[in-house]
DNA sequence: ACTCACTACATGACACATCATGCAATTTTC
DNA sequence: GAAAATTGCATGATGTGTCATGTAGTGAGT
């Protein structure tokens, strides 16, 4: 026997969907119109320049990013073709690739980070009261402890 | 002079962003996987199915999803060629196409729609209080609102 | 040292999404 | 009622994501 959704449920499904898919949209097309980059480059680029020396083992960015293996490497392999990161031989271990930022991965990064962080304050935090910014964090962190305990008894 | 976030608003707003991706990979994977359709084939069949006649104008089917026009074209396309969609010439406009389910089409829906509905269910709601679900309620209609106001504004 | 399992990464095929463009049918405007 | 603007939809190019598979390097057990 199904357990359908409320009223109530449904709204708040609906609208988290449609919410996260128009957020991801218009904050997309504002990093390509401005910058030239897409939301994925924007967070591989990110995690090269948290990293000491702007570069990172693919196999730990993969981990930060939380990404399938295929989907990076296809990612840095477009990367690197438009010139945003170089790949570098490990040392340590010869299967390895380490990625580092070039000088136009970096300037993107940093002339974007600005905008995008604005456009996130403005279109989502502008709209929230402090309880309800504890609010959305708190919701997050419960669904996505409760989701991962779910994956792993699963 | 850009407005950073704070650390809870990044708390908030990155988990925003892992729960919704993984809710999406988890549910679209479950679809896949069972019953052979996308998330998107999903949210189509689900629209021709409520609709009177199991049938929708192209025009209508973009609107109700807020799809980009040529997004539902492709897809139509697609689900057409795996013989999940009919089309039909539109009589009132010859510019129109309609389409409605075929009856594989109805099965694929009737049968995955309380597989993802339980799924939503157990990955979502069980771990949310009543309190919580209409704190996510309000929160995605506020932020709804807020983005259409922005976007209007521009 | 040799086998065997595992890890790190790449690649090709295909579904998905957007953009730019094209075109025919309809509506508006005069 | 003809020209002009708009609407409804399709299509090709390209970027993105997943799956299945391949390959080379590493490491553990013997």
């Amino acid at each position: 026997m199904t357990r359908w959704l409320t009223t109530e449920e449904q709204q708040a499904w609906r609208g988290l969907i449609n919410l996260t898919a128009q957020l991801q949209s218009v904050l997309a097309r504002q990093l390509q119109d401005e910058h030239g980059i897409s939301l994925p480059d924007y967070e591989v680029l990110g995690r090269l320049h948290d990293a000491p020396g702007h570069r990172l083992r693919a196999r730990d960015l993969g981990t930060s990013l939380a990404w399938e293996q295929s989907r990076l490497s296809h990612q840095l392999a477009r990367m690197q073709r438009r010139g945003l990161v170089a790949r570098e031989e490990c040392e340590t271990d010869r299967r390895g690739a380490t990625f580092c930022l070039t000088p136009a991965g970096r300037t993107a990064i940093v002339h974007a980070a600005p905008g995008h962080v604005e456009a996130v304050r403005r279109l989502v935090f502008d709209a929230l009261s402090p309880e309800q910014v504890t609010q959305l964090s708190d919701l997050t962190d419960d669904l996505l402890t409760h989701l991962h305990d779910s994956l792993g008894m699963g």
